[in-house]
DNA sequence: AATACGTTCAACCGCTACTCG
DNA sequence: ACGAGTAGCGGTTGAACGTAT
């Protein structure tokens, strides 16, 4: 018996989708919620595949997806987050309040690509350099920013996808001085022995001590200072952590993966306390710890790793 | 004004990861 | 453990639009 498929595709609309199908599909999930793409047709009236619906619901008629240009502040960070990412719009999206993964593959596509197969990623360069002359005057920085058509602020949330949701890697702080002692190898922890749940009952009193981190972030900030500041077995566990994050890993020690100790030694002996202060997480195991951060704050994260690069 | 060519971006397609019974 | 169903991802397509000739 083969998979059932997504839909006939027997007379369904197709292509452009009208104003009255969109007004079908927003109160469709006004009412219902999203999920269930497959039955959201037939429920909702609708003459289109319910995959249609979803892409249609999730790139376009959000209401948290921000339209208009891409602003510079954001073609900069999408320039940096691919750089250090490659293809994963949805990672990169994820990171880009308001903007949508097919949005920004299209931007990229269309005005990025060309310049960076022409210049290569100099223009990270040329614009981490403007952002030093505008950071010195936060008056003209503002200026700057207005300069684009942008607002400076929003309250657009991110566009969450998937991969958004994957993974916080929690690392007590007992586990870590293991990690350096076996700094050679990568330690895949039993959540259920009874060392690591003494580790965690130690520290649950002291929440403020533990560090929650998005293995996505961590490959982002450390990837490319791995020559300059790692030596051959930290290299190893860096390997590590990138082949993590291309699903090379299993999904248990995805859910489960340890980042190595230089790893976290980048974020917490990088430039100051701010930076660390700033992916300090919640508390909840569950909770996002990039929520909070606004695109300023990534990209001044992001600056932060440039001046590594660049020294 | 007509046509060709280039660009943009919404939508589609095929595949894979994940979930659930 | 396995297989079917679902959600989501990234690559590709093609219609609409803009610009050059």
């Amino acid at each position: 018996m083969g998979r059932r498929p997504c839909c006939t595709k027997e007379g369904l609309n197709r292509g452009a989708w009208s104003a009255r199908e969109d007004n079908i599909l927003i109160n469709y999930v006004k009412a219902h919620g999203e999920g269930k793409w497959r039955d959201v047709p037939e429920r909702a009236g609708l003459k289109r595949c319910g995959k249609s619906c979803r892409l249609r619901w999730l790139n376009y008629l959000r209401p948290d997806i921000k339209r208009g240009n891409i602003s510079v502040e954001e073609e900069e960070l999408i320039i940096r987050l691919h750089k250090l990412l490659g293809n994963r719009w949805s990672l990169i999206a994820g990171r880009i309040p308001g903007r949508t993964d097919n949005e920004i593959k299209n931007y990229w596509n269309t005005h990025l690509s060309r310049r960076i197969m022409q210049d290569g990623y100099k223009i990270l360069q040329d614009s981490y350099n403007k952002q030093l002359i505008t950071d010195d005057d936060e008056g003209s920085r503002s200026e700057f920013i207005q300069g684009t058509g942008q607002e400076t602020h929003d309250d657009h949330s991110v566009v969450r996808t998937k991969e958004m949701r994957c993974s916080n890697a929690f690392i007590p702080k007992q586990l870590d001085i293991e990690m350096e002692k076996n700094a050679s190898t990568l330690v895949i922890p039993d959540w259920g022995s009874d060392q690591i749940r003494s580790s965690l009952a130690q520290q649950e009193d002291n929440s403020d001590e533990n560090f929650l981190m998005d293995y996505v972030v961590n490959d982002l900030l450390m990837s490319d200072h791995k020559l300059s500041c790692l030596d051959s077995h930290q290299d190893k566990e860096l390997n590590e952590c990138e082949n993590m994050v291309d699903g090379e890993m299993d999904h248990h020690a995805k859910n489960n993966y340890i980042m190595p100790s230089c790893c976290e030694d980048f974020l917490v002996s990088g430039h100051d306390q701010a930076m660390r202060e700033n992916w300090r997480p919640q508390t909840e195991p569950n909770s996002q710890p990039n929520d909070a951060l606004d695109l300023k704050t990534l990209t001044s994260l992001l600056n932060l790793e440039d001046e590594w690069i660049i020294s």
